[in-house]
DNA sequence: CTGAAAGCGCTTACAG
DNA sequence: CTGAAAGCGCTTACAG
């Protein structure tokens, strides 16, 4: 593979010169840069990343550390990171932390060692102080989704708190009350945050959330099923399920499809975390939606700021209920067609 | 940030030696060995990727680029190749092309700059011929899943004939005649072989495939939907239709279900790759499952063949079709739970 | 077993 | 505008 070098020699020029067009520094003639451009094209040259990284002590990449590759909202969340890192010139590096404390160490730690330029997380679990380390080393990190508290870092979430209070006063409208709740992981924060809105808005209602109602799980579609198992397995069962993610509620869904029990006639489901195939599931499931999207362009954008050495403040967007049929209403004569499926941003 | 030479110093060795120890040299003493041990502990050193990588001309890092995040199919094949990766030793960074031949451009060649030492594609597109200059210039390289006629490349993928006859047969059998399909892009292996496997089975069994009944797609759902409405306006309409992945056949659901038609109950549905919520959508989608895990590893390990400077064999592995109701058939007695749910292949 | 030194492929003051 | 030279942080023959 040609160099630098092979570059200079065949454009009889120095390798100086050479970076010089490169990198579109002013003070080269036009003959020289004509002879550089030329060899270039002769040679099919590519400048060494790495080597410019070690010289210039930046790799214009970010990490991204997700939870989940297979959940759809990550997935999601991915895509629109890569495409805001993209357009501001970086390429981005993505751990799957499959929601394993140890993977996400790991992944941590392999992109410092290649010194990625900035780094979104959206954190399993606080950590080994992996993350802290970082920080105080100087680290630009910033928090997508999930955050660490303690750890001084700007984060960038969406905020369900109204939006679960809708669901709850729509569940209720609907004539339920024995509402539960499958719980992400304590450790995380939206694992937590989810079920204290949850119980927060009840409360206010002046409906009770007993723990028997509150069902542990990780994320993961399989908790999902067993929480849901358990629930349906009490003297009272719950009429009414709150999953709070999308894999959880696919789990659950298979549960009570499995225990020969029918959505909503039995039991209402609702979701934390909007996706495509809700529309088509039997029934369409009511879901709380993100503005995905635009958190992970933003975190990228605050990311920027951070590596360009700014203070970039916190970022809270508003989540949204999106009504459908699984708690027992018809869906809004207005739409035709739920929702718009799965489309492109761009064209 | 701490380097060896700061280690060096602490140690009250050489770089060298501090290298060596790093590296598990065998011929560092004892004593030199701890003493560097404990260095590297209380400075919390970490390597530095990037300058090793430039003298070793290695990166131990696996470019991946697939055609489509929001695919779960991809992103189940990029799970597995990430963790038979990270088995071996290898990071890896994930180019998504979302289908668009320009983007699928700039990851190889960002991913060539960056010099990862072997490439997995999934190619979106034949390309520009960068992929051929790159297999010229000695990048290991191979594919999965698809392919491009000509380069010579190792390709690790399923083949889906059988599965298609299986799927034939099974429309034929429920008394459907008007068989169409949603093809993907011709551009695509996976996108013609599709089409020609579906063609030729049903030749063999004496069923025309009229032009009328190929629509054509790109993958994504928005052309499923389009391709579904262009055959619910024929004069005759097919009563079975075939979409060549999962995007397309949400479209498709979409659109008959915008029509106010019912599935199987006029018309069949089936799509090729399986995916968990299939099993929760109404009615649940028969399909033809790819071993796509098994794919995504063996394709890892071609690769690193590659790289060690061997020539490993391609690898066809069968896919199989996966009987549920959206084609008119009971499911099968035997089977309470159609198809396990999303389950992790660890604790 | 150990260290001094060269070198990986670039970029960038510095001098001219 | 241009080039010679230093240096980014490592690894690895080479000599001892």
């Amino acid at each position: 593979m040609a160099g630098i070098k092979d570059v200079a020699a065949e454009a009889g020029v120095s390798v100086a010169t050479v970076s010089r067009v490169l990198n579109d520094h002013p003070s080269v003639s036009p003959a020289a840069r004509a002879r550089v451009v030329a060899a270039v094209a002769a040679l099919d040259y590519r400048p060494n990343a790495v080597a410019r990284s070690l010289r210039t002590d930046q790799t214009r990449t970010l990490g991204l550390v997700i939870s989940d590759v297979l959940n759809p909202y990550f997935t999601a969340l991915a895509r629109a990171v890569e495409e805001e890192a993209r357009a501001l010139g970086y390429s981005v590096i993505i751990g799957n932390a499959d929601e394993r404390p140890e993977l996400q160490d790991h992944h941590v730690r392999t992109l410092l060692d290649r010194r990625i330029d900035g780094l979104l997380m959206s954190p399993t679990d606080p950590g080994s102080g992996l993350m802290a380390d970082a920080v105080r080393a100087g680290t630009p990190i910033v928090f997508v989704d999930r955050w660490v508290p303690g750890v001084e870092v700007p984060v960038v979430r969406a905020d369900g708190r109204g939006a679960v209070a809708d669901l709850v006063d729509h569940l209720l409208r609907l004539g339920h009350r024995r509402l539960a709740i499958i719980a992400g992981p304590a450790a995380t924060t939206t694992g937590s945050e989810r079920v204290d809105a949850f119980r927060d808005a009840l409360r206010e209602r002046g409906v009770a959330l007993p723990d028997a109602y509150i069902g542990q799980g990780d994320f993961q579609a399989e908790s999902g099923r067993r929480a849901a198992e358990r629930f349906l397995a009490l003297p009272e069962p719950p009429d009414a399920v709150f999953a709070a993610d999308n894999l959880m509620a696919l789990g659950a869904l298979d549960a009570i499809r499995a225990r020969g029990l029918s959505v909503p006639g039995d039991i209402a489901l609702a979701a934390f975390d909007d996706i495509p195939w809700f529309v088509h599931t039997d029934p369409p499931i009511t879901a709380i939606a993100q503005p995905t999207e635009e958190l992970g362009r933003a975190a990228v954008r605050a990311l920027a700021e951070r590596i360009a050495g700014r203070v970039p403040p916190s970022l809270t967007l508003p989540a949204r209920l999106v009504v459908r049929r699984s708690c027992g209403a018809p869906p809004p004569a207005d739409q035709p067609h739920p929702q718009p499926i799965a489309r492109r941003s761009d064209p």
